[in-house]
DNA sequence: GTCTATATACAGATAGAC
DNA sequence: GTCTATCTGTATATAGAC
């Protein structure tokens, strides 16, 4: 209360503000410390006094983003349920997209840092079956139902994942690719639902 | 000829070997230079008698990948013609599958160049559209032929690429997820094909 | 051309004054 | 808590003997 400038009002928010922003403009990989301070207005070992690293500011970013209803980048979805009604699938890769776009940021700097861990050569595929965990349960009530699906739901589910957050990587840093969000959105749809062959 | 000890016969050979093995198992990024001449048997200063970089080694790779049977990671395709063809397209997606998977190293070090590149955010993006031109072209002479898409050839192209080279590293890195690779190329297939719905 | 030893560059992290 | 200055660790790259 009673606080005029804002300068000192709070650094690590300020940080990781102007961290999102680095992310964006340099790539997760890219950005550096010094960048972010710089970024943020404030010295460089003013850094440390609220993050112990770089990965340690991402991992508040990443829970920040869970936090937020509960959002997974590619969990959410609306009423739910079967996957085969072109309302309802095209609701989910909405969302999935939108949560993309609005966490832009994050969702960069994740990708690209389970890129970089070489240690662990298959983390990126379990990042893709746990993000990927109540699509893949959807699909398995599909199976239940008596619907054929195109493989293993756990094999499709991922697969639906890894188009959707590749391309999204993708494009969503391109910002002159020069198709409309909506654009996107249905054309994925369609893909999903019925693929080359096309309705009928 | 008449050289016995075959240790100094080709030193650049040697390292571009070595600098595949270490790719598969570190990921580029986390690649060394010593550990590639570590690897390779020689010393650390003579890497750069051969290459410049590392980044100089992978595009001579790339050159080389390129070289062999005009095969581009995801441009490689059979006879060709008609997607919408079963047997036409699972030869499509299995003919890139193979060609990820006999070209891993190369394909993980572009891959990961590729998003560590935090100078042209777009740049992606352009690698996309560019290693799915001949697929592109496919789907606007489907579409010539009167037949609907599920979008635009460049943005269904693109998202079919992402799809198989996401999912490609992330599974192909990943040496225990379960699935064989004719597993992954039947659902691919039916999954761009028909989609969710299925054929019926 | 290959080696060992060393120099350069720089990001990450810390120390200590304020 | 924030700052400036500095240290450390590490990867890239070079120098010079062989």
């Amino acid at each position: 209360m009673g606080v005029r400038k804002e300068r000192s009002a709070d650094t690590a928010a300020a940080l990781k503000e102007a961290a999102k922003r680095q992310f964006v403009e340099r790539g997760y990989l890219n950005t550096k410390i010094t960048d972010i301070t710089a970024a943020a207005g404030r010295a460089t070992g003013s850094f440390y006094e609220h993050f112990a690293s770089k990965d340690d500011l991402l991992r508040e970013l990443e829970a920040e983003l869970h936090e937020q209803a509960g959002a997974g980048i590619l969990e959410q979805h609306p009423a739910d349920h079967d996957l085969t009604n072109p309302e309802h699938l095209r609701a989910h890769v909405a969302a999935a997209w939108n949560t993309m776009q609005a966490n832009l940021p994050v969702v960069i700097a994740l990708y690209e840092s389970a890129i970089a861990t070489g240690e662990d050569p298959g983390r990126l595929w379990q990042e893709l079956v746990t993000s990927t965990g109540t699509l893949r349960e959807h699909l398995e009530d599909l199976r239940r139902q008596g619907r054929s699906l195109p493989g293993d739901p756990q094999l499709v589910a991922a697969a639906m994942g890894a188009l959707l957050s590749s391309l999204g990587y993708a494009l969503l840093r391109a910002d002159d690719a020069g198709f409309s969000d909506e654009e996107v959105i249905d054309t994925l749809t369609r893909l999903l639902l019925t693929g080359l062959s096309g309705a009928e």
